[in-house]
Parts: C-alpha cells; structure tokens; sequence
DNA sequence: GTCTGTGAAGGGCTTCACAGCT
DNA sequence: AGCTGTGAAGCCCTTCACAGAC
C-alpha cells in the first residue's frame, strides 16, 4: 500500500494550485478526515439537542477521542473557536461540511443488490449528500427492477461501462457489494469508467491501482480481529476489570490506532 | 500496552497436526493483527487453486500490500518459510489460524434485526468459525422469529441481559446494528453482560468503556471519506479525466495506516 | 542465486504542555 | 480563570537493506 509520499512526488502543483480558498487546510491526514466526519455526526447530534456552543472537552467525550487531537483536528479546517469559551456548533459544523464537501451531493454506483447491497442503500446515509445514480447485480432476474423510490433501474454486471458512460454528473464513487468473485471484474470496469474513489466491501483485496483510492470495509475480517483480542484480552491483566474506575486504561479502546479507517491501496 | 506479556495466554486449544509452537507472539501490533486476517484468505485462495507454495512477494500482491511488511507480519506468528523459496500454504494457513484462534468456534450475539443486521448474518461470515447464538431486535413483530435455520430466536432488545446469561458457551463478541437511539443502550447492557468484545455498525460513538474492545465500522463515514477524496484527487495534476494512463506517478494520500482487509469467502 | 528474517532508519500521527486570547 | 491553537516530544508502524539459510 503506501501511496508514496506525496511529497517527493508532487515538485510543485501547476500554478494553478494558489489556494483559492481562503483558510482550509491543503493536506489533511489520513486518520483527521475520518474523524472529521465523526466530528460531523455529534455536531449535528448537539445541534438537535439545543446545544450551540461546547468545549473541545465535550466534543471530544462525545466523539471517543482525546480533546486535543480534537483540536488539532480542528485546526486543520481553519477552525475558530473562542478560547475560554469553546466552538460554535453550527459555525463549526459549517466549516468542518465545507472541508468534506460534505454540502454538495455525491454521485455513487453500486454494484450487487444482494442483502449487503440493498442495507448500504437504505441504511448507509446515502441520501445525506449521496445519490445512487446507478445500481448493478449479476442476477438477471433483477435487472430493471427499481429497489428505492426514485432510485436507478438495477443493470447487469456488464452494462457498468455502458450505464456509467451516461450518467450524469459522472459517477465519483463505486461501492462493489457483489459476490466476491465478481467483485475484481466489476472493479476493473469502475475503473475504465473513469470512476476513481471505491468502496469494497467484499472480502476481496483489489489491486493497487495508480491512482484509484479504495477503501476497504471486510465485517468478517472485523470479527476476525474482535475474536483474536478476544482470546488474549481475558488475560491482560486479571486485577480488577469489575467496575474499576478506568483510571488510565488506555488500553481498552484497543484497535483505535488506525484501525477503524480505511486506506486507500496504491503501489506501483 | 500491557507490559504483561501474556504468551502462554492459551496452550489449550488442541495443538492438533500443527507443529510445536516455538515463538506464538507476544504482542502483536493491531494492524498486523488485521493484515494476517487478510493473509489467510489469501492464502485459502491459493490452496484453492491448487497453490502449495507462495512466495512473499506473490502472497504480497495478491494482499495488495508491501513485501517487507507481509514479511515482518509473519515473523510475528513465528514463521516458518524456507530461505530462497518461499512459504507453504498450509502450513502458514495453519499457523496463522492458530494465531488468530480461528480454528475455535467463537459465539456472537447480534442486535438489530434490521436490513443491516441481517445482511451481516448472512453475509459476514457467520458461521466460519463464528455462531450467532442470540440475537435482538427492538421490533416486537420480530421477536420469536427464526431469522436464520438453526438460528437463535429473536428477543427484545431490553432481554439482552437476561438471555446473554443463558448462553453458553458465553457470548464473547457483541455485534451492534440497531438504530442510532438503541446503540448506546444496547452497548451498556451487553457490557453488563460481561461482553468484552464489540462490533459497532452504527454511527453512534460509544464510550471508551475500560476493558471493553470496541471496533466501529461505519459505512456512511466511509463514503464522506471517498467523497473527500473524490473533490481533492481531480484537482490535483489529471486533466484529461478521461482514461488515464497509469504509468504515471501517482499521488493518492500519503499512506495512512492499518486498514481492513479481506478475509474469509462465504458468499458463494 | 534466491528469498526469508530482522535490525535500523524513516515517517506520520498522537500526546503533551504551554503560550495566548477572552 | 477557562479554553483554544500549536510547536515539540514521543510512539508506533512502515520501509529499507542486508545478513543468513537453502
């Protein structure tokens, strides 16, 4: 994986690349923009409980993780807090929307309408800032069929160049929910279709592509590593773990690191 | 981490065919941990095709990962390839499943019955070394129901205490896929419950519970992810967004870091 | 010669701690 | 006083490169 660093690569953007924005950050980490999104999510949950103004403190209770990278995630969307006061939800809320572009609609293909398929369609935000514009499945017997009210019409797995080619605005981002063998040729049709952001949630590990960011989201493999730290964690440390107060344990939320995120797949 | 070094954690599981453990591992970093899921169904795949013997760098590409780093994972499981040809299939199989202790059978118990949920229970694995042995649903048309043959009845999201304690063996890893609203509450009964382990497929951040492994998988974030991406990418050298040729250096994000991957193959 | 195993180097992200504004 | 913003330190993981085994 590892995407080289972007640094040695990128000698210097065309001209063109004078911020046209005002504050954004240019490069955001990785592991910040998910969190952003996080962010997102407790700043709208605030938002609907009344509350306008809170603390980096609150903010980060609220969304798992330590105040200060908070903030200095924050810092990264040119963030405006008032010291000693806290942030504004709706401004922050704003400007953290503004960074993800998370205030323009999206436009997503989906491959395979299996029980996956069809649960990522109705549950998976789509809708906020998403739009299905196109819907695939190998089964014949499901072509044409229209699986949401004013959703796309479902197309054979071999139509995507075809059905992409025509949509409008283009496809940005792919989510192959297919049986896992299909899911490398439905993949490589993406990809000629022009599509460069996938979501693969099959088991499949999708080659690296040049400059295609896939992100991989494999529930069995969550499991796999929930059931290892199963059968090891028991054993930590056998002291108290009844009710002690976590005092420190920062080892409970185990796999926080970068584990969670996914990665975008890139090797030459 | 737990300066303990819990390598003795188990010598109870069978040592069945596999050969005498020289270094098991003492601690594994969690990126890792995710990559040797990744590793074994790649491995599978192999012996599927009929692959006795694989190099690091061909079990590399096909998990779409960096030589050196696959290298570096298996010496944590106490690899045993041979010097100038490579490793056996089966036996790293076999070592990695021991590992991971995926030959054991672990119970899980899942709550929400809604399209997400059971996608997950048909979907995800279950049954490759997993059992469902509850599962709950706020939806009193549910309970009772029979969502899978040989599946657990449905219960009431409020019984979870009272059924999680006639399990047995107990429920080792919990799976959240409720509604936003019931995830908190579902998380602190089966805590209560004595789970330790807990898979979270809502948005909603649970709190760092002490000894409690949480691993979040959120869909919704993942697309804001890719449509982050999906704004930043084109702006950055590919004019012709039309077929690109992939010779080209690319630039996706600067590497990130542990991510998830494939593992396991159910869906036939 | 080929490919593994691993110490050493490198990089990125998180945590700390404090300066600075209100 | 309270809380933000951020340089600096620290940590963990990845990558490199080479010694060693076949």
């Amino acid at each position: 994986m590892g995407a080289e660093s972007a640094k040695s690569a990128d000698a210097d953007p065309p001209a063109s690349a004078v911020p046209p924005v005002d504050g954004p950050a240019t490069d955001i980490p990785g592991p910040t923009v998910a969190r952003l999104a996080t962010y997102l999510h407790v700043l709208r949950s605030f938002s609907r409980r009344g509350i306008l103004l809170a603390s980096s403190g609150e903010l980060a209770t609220a969304a798992g993780v330590n105040p200060a990278i908070l903030r200095k995630d924050l810092s990264y969307v040119g963030a405006n807090g008032v010291r000693g006061v806290g942030y504004d939800v709706g401004r922050l809320t704003a400007r953290i929307s503004m960074t993800l572009h998370t205030d323009s609609i999206h436009t997503v293909a989906l491959a395979g309408a299996g029980s996956l398929g069809r649960a990522l369609l109705s549950h998976a935000g789509f809708g906020r800032g998403f739009r299905v514009a196109a819907m695939f499945d190998a089964d014949p017997a499901l072509t044409g069929a229209v699986l949401e009210p004013g959703g796309p019409r479902v197309a054979p797995l071999t139509d995507i160049a075809a059905v992409c080619a025509q949509v409008v605005p283009a496809v940005e981002i792919a989510v192959i929910a297919t049986a896992d063998d299909d899911a490398q040729r439905v993949f490589d049709a993406f990809v000629a279709a022009g599509v460069r952001q996938v979501l693969n949630v099959t088991p499949v590990s999708l080659p690296a592509e040049s400059d295609v960011v896939v992100r991989q989201v494999d529930l069995a493999l969550e499991l796999q590593v929930l059931a290892f730290q199963a059968s090891r964690g028991p054993r930590d440390d056998v002291k108290e773990a009844r009710e002690a107060k976590p005092t420190r344990g920062h080892r409970g939320s185990a796999g926080h690191q970068g584990n969670v995120m996914g990665e975008e797949s890139v090797t030459a």
